[in-house]
RNA sequence: GCCGACGUAGCUCAGGGGUAGAGCAACUGAUUCGUAAUCAGUAGGUCCUCGGUUCGAUUCCGAGCGUCGGCACCA
């Protein structure tokens, strides 16, 4: 006698088990129409499942979050239906609902192209046209593997193999297709409507492991209306005029050419840009108690040899020789060998710890070619790395202090929302397990105190230590990990790192790897893409464009440029024979902030007509006051975060200078 | 690294077995104009590289390099 109590706390009593297609159609029609599928005890379950104890129920219509998840999955199906019917002989293997869509993964000798997207897609129409009932078959495990082995699906006999003995094998049928599945599933095909589109085509490893078969991936998406198709493809292609490689061009930001893959040619406004992020975060960082250092980039293979890099780093270094010398140096990959280098430059006390060590840091990893992306991923890169060389009981006081600074550091370049990641102890790791335990629940508790909330990315930790990822997502939605601290009792012990503590006797040092950008190409990347090259005035690479209306105030407009100059800002002196129409066009197109006009009656005036990129509005205002206002809006926001310059001069604050 | 697509003017892209075109940009000239494109003209190409087929290749074929999208790998 199940009792089902309703999303509005109502109760229904029902004889024997119902349906929930035979609940909703107590309840009324309309939902009986609507629902598509029901929450049973919040879990996503079939209409077609028996209800047979008491339970609460919320029923899913396409109007609900999870009824893109259903769609989706229901559209990798009629994709997979639709591409065996066409291309016999092609194998199926899985295919899930993913962000924004799904795909499916087939095994085929001849590969996709996306010439073959419209003849199967409008295969999927015709599938969904047909509305077939989806039918959930429970199986024999045996029966099952037998059945996918008679059709020559070796995968799918593969996964049913890999299954815990105790998971229950289901199938779904739809018309007389069918697939191995889990479920659960809408009614039918005709549920995934018409909001769909394949989108690309790739290929992928089996079960995601490089040494198996590539199969090719069908990527497609699906929405619950055209409307939210249309939205999602328009939505893309404005993240494509986002993209980080098409502003650095349009912007002359920076290059990257054959001869030199993977490594950033700069150009002045891109080396601008980068030089403003870097003079920024070096006061940051002294503010925050690091020393900068500087160490070498060519350093002997014996150093790396004692650091593990040799063994564990090699296939990712650039290695160098010399014509006149048995020597083997390396480009270096990382900066900690070479910090730990100086801290073992004389004794150190317990007193000196903790020791914040800071470099911008320039590495080369020879990354694989399919993974370089525009300057988010390259082979040559800057790390804004440090490591704090501490003892256990700081890491956790460490660990909030530089979650704290991150978390500024991040709000300042217009980054208020990031992810964390814990990344716990990979199978391959170098440490005993007393060590781990100690490492990861120091930083744990680290965690807990900097009121860090994180994901568990369970097994990605660095060889010597977990690790924290601070992650950002580009314009295109791919997410990248920028900031990161890693705890490491590993290399002190490698590098003979100690220092003498309270005790008189000599200790191991902790080190923390942490970086805040993780490196300047890839923050840059992405802070091109967050503004979509319209940089807020302190970061902006040209920052105030002064543009003439006719050429009788060239004069004045030279003579302001050349104070805007002076007061720190970065100017463009336009005295072109174009009209002001074009001037305002082409520097709002190359995302000048601030354009400032001057014609005959500003140059009479003394005046200057203030237009800020995006708007329409002007501010005619007195030169000094306006390069007043622009200098001190153009003031990073570590520096405007303190009283402004003329406090110097208050007799209250003379006494500290 | 793997699978696939692509590589033509500075940029965006047409074209196609008989050595190439558009728009924008550039350059020259005219125009002095008030808040997102003034007009006219000129110039610009080893059609990624190397090899093959062919009377002839930028076009067809192969290899290499690079880029792009995924996968794998990672800041």
């Amino acid at each position: 006698m199940p009792a089902i109590t309703l999303p509005d706390g109502s109760v229904r009593c029902f004889e024997g088990s119902v349906t929930g297609t035979e609940l909703a159609a107590a309840i009324g029609p309309g939902l009986a129409r609507a629902a598509l599928a029901m929450k049973l005890d919040g879990t996503l379950v079939d209409l077609a499942h028996e209800i047979d104890r008491d339970a609460g129920v919320v029923f899913v219509t396409r109007r609900d979050p999870e009824a893109l998840g259903l769609i989706r999955h229901d559209a990798a199906h009629v994709l997979a239906e639709a591409v065996q019917d066409l291309y016999p002989g092609t194998q199926v293997t899985i295919g899930p609902a993913i962000e924004d869509g799904f795909y499916y993964d087939f095994a085929r000798n001849e590969p996709f192209t996306p010439e073959d997207f419209p003849v199967i897609e409008a295969r999927m129409r015709e599938i969904v046209a047909r509305n077939a009932v989806f039918e959930r078959e429970v199986w024999d495990r045996e029966a099952a593997i037998a059945f996918f082995e008679a059709r020559g699906e070796r995968y799918k006999a593969e996964l049913i193999r890999d299954l815990p003995e105790s998971e229950t094998i289901t199938f779904y049928k739809q018309g007389d297709w069918i697939d191995l599945c889990r479920g659960p599933h809408m009614r039918g095909t005709g549920d995934v409507g018409d909001a769909f589109k394949l989108m690309k085509v790739a290929g992928a490893y089996w079960r995601g492991d490089h040494r198996n078969a590539m199969l090719s991936r069908i990527y497609g998406t699906a929405w619950r209306d055209r409307s939210e198709l249309d939205a999602y493809l328009h939505r893309l292609a404005e993240a494509e005029r986002r993209d980080h490689r098409r502003i650095g061009r349009e912007m002359d930001l920076f290059h990257i050419q054959e001869e030199a893959v993977g490594s950033i040619f700069w150009h002045p406004n891109g080396w601008r840009l980068y030089r403003t992020a870097e003079s920024y975060m070096r006061r940051r960082l002294n503010a925050a108690g690091y020393q900068e250092v500087r160490t070498p980039q060519l350093v002997d293979r014996s150093l790396w040899e004692a650091s593990g890099h040799w063994e564990k780093f090699r296939e990712h270094m650039f290695i160098a020789t010399v014509e006149h010398e048995e020597k083997t140096l390396a480009l270096k990959p990382m900066n900690c060998p070479c910090h730990v280098q100086i801290f073992r430059q004389g004794i150190k006390s317990y007193r000196d710890l903790p020791l914040r060590m800071a470099e911008f840091g320039s590495c080369h990893r020879y990354e694989p070619s399919g993974a370089l992306h525009g300057i988010m991923r390259v082979r040559a890169f800057t790390q804004d790395d440090a490591h704090i060389f501490c003892t256990e009981a700081q890491i956790a006081p460490e660990t909030v202090r530089f979650v704290d600074l991150l978390a500024s550091i991040y709000r300042d370049f217009g980054f208020p929302e990031f992810a964390v990641k814990f990344a716990d102890r990979p199978a391959q790791r170098a440490g005993s397990d007393v060590v781990w335990d100690r490492a990861e629940a120091a930083l744990k508790e680290a965690c807990a105190t900097a009121k860090v909330s994180y994901e568990l990315n369970r097994g990605e930790g660095a060889f010597y230590g977990p690790k924290l990822e601070f992650v950002l997502r580009d314009a295109i939605g791919r997410d990248w990990q920028c900031g990161t601290l890693q705890v490491d009792f590993v290399m002190p012990e490698r590098l003979d790192a100690e220092y003498v503590a309270e005790d008189g006797a000599r200790h191991r040092p902790v080190m923390l790897h942490r970086a805040i950008l993780g490196s300047f190409e890839r923050f840059l990347g992405m802070l091109i893409e967050q503004y979509a090259g319209r940089f807020p005035l302190w970061l902006a690479p040209v920052q105030v464009a002064v543009a003439t209306v006719v050429s009788d105030a060239d004069e004045y407009a030279a003579g302001l440029a050349e104070a805007l100059r002076r007061a720190g800002l970065e100017v463009r002196l336009d005295l072109r024979n174009e009209k002001i129409n074009a001037k305002i066009r082409e520097h709002s197109l190359a995302h000048v902030p601030v354009l400032a006009v001057v014609g005959r009656k500003e140059a009479a005036s003394g005046t200057v007509a203030l237009r800020r990129l995006g708007g329409e509005a002007q501010e005619v205002l007195g030169r000094d006051a306006a390069i007043a206002r622009l200098a001190q809006e153009a003031m990073p926001p570590d520096l405007g975060r303190q009283p402004p310059a003329s406090n110097w001069l208050d007799p209250a604050r003379s006494g500290k200078l």
